[in-house]
DNA sequence: CACCAGGCAAGTA
DNA sequence: TACTTGCATGGT
């Protein structure tokens, strides 16, 4: 069994067990762009009011939130916790936006993945996580997404070692499978989706887990 | 009450 | 390089 079957086994399985998932649930790349940073180490729930927040004030576009002034956004994002911490970030994700694309979300889509995630890494605030979720989710490139739940579901099937750093979960799913958006959209989706079912922190339900398997 | 959630940066050794 | 800590709300 090569990794590119194995992690195409789990693909189905998962796939089977829990349907597609629909990602990035957002009305804009915009909006999934502030989601990504709203959701840094945040239940996916509270963002959700936060961005209710921001439409409801009709504030969720580079021109409305970049008229706001750092406290008021930072009253609208409250309910994501980091409130103070993730305003500053949107606000220097909305500067690296007129600087560099004239405040055009859409203008990033024509240069290539690599120099965009580096550009992205180099704004204050937007990590690895962060800007692999801007590529995939808003400009749809293909770039896999690696979070907490990645790491932990691949540690515990050990299919990766438990040190194993961002950019080398990242390189097993991007080297052995076709580097499609469509495919690390749902498969990143599915492994948050299996994390959040079974596999959480310190409640694991490994037994009944999908991709479990007996030895 | 404790623990967790779709991280990241800054400080320390 | 490899830890440790602060950031904060809302659900279980």
């Amino acid at each position: 069994m090569t990794k590119r079957q194995k992690l195409i086994e789990i693909f189905d399985k998962l796939l089977e067990r829990f349907g597609p998932q629909e990602w990035w649930p957002a009305d804009s790349a915009f909006e999934v762009a502030i989601g990504a940073i709203l959701t840094q180490n945040t239940s996916w729930q509270n963002v959700e009011r936060a961005i209710a927040n921001l439409k409801k004030a009709r504030r969720l576009s580079f021109n409305g939130l970049s008229r706001l002034k750092e406290k008021e956004l930072a009253r609208l994002i409250r309910p994501a916790g980091y409130y103070n911490i993730k305003a500053g970030r949107i606000r220097n994700f909305l500067r690296f936006l007129e600087e560099n694309y004239r405040g055009s979300l859409g203008r990033m889509r024509s240069k290539d993945t690599g120099t965009l995630r580096k550009e992205l890494l180099s704004v204050n605030g937007i990590g690895p996580e962060t800007a692999d979720s801007i590529l995939l989710y808003a400009l749809e490139k293909p770039v896999f997404v690696v979070d907490a739940y990645t790491r932990r579901i691949f540690s515990r099937h050990r299919l990766a070692g438990p040190k194993a750093d961002y950019e080398a979960l990242q390189r097993l799913f991007m080297a052995n499978l076709t580097r499609q958006p469509a495919l690390f959209n749902e498969y990143h989706a599915l492994l948050v989706k299996l994390g959040k079912d079974y596999c959480k922190k310190t409640k694991a339900a490994c037994g009944i887990c999908p991709i479990y398997e007996k030895k």
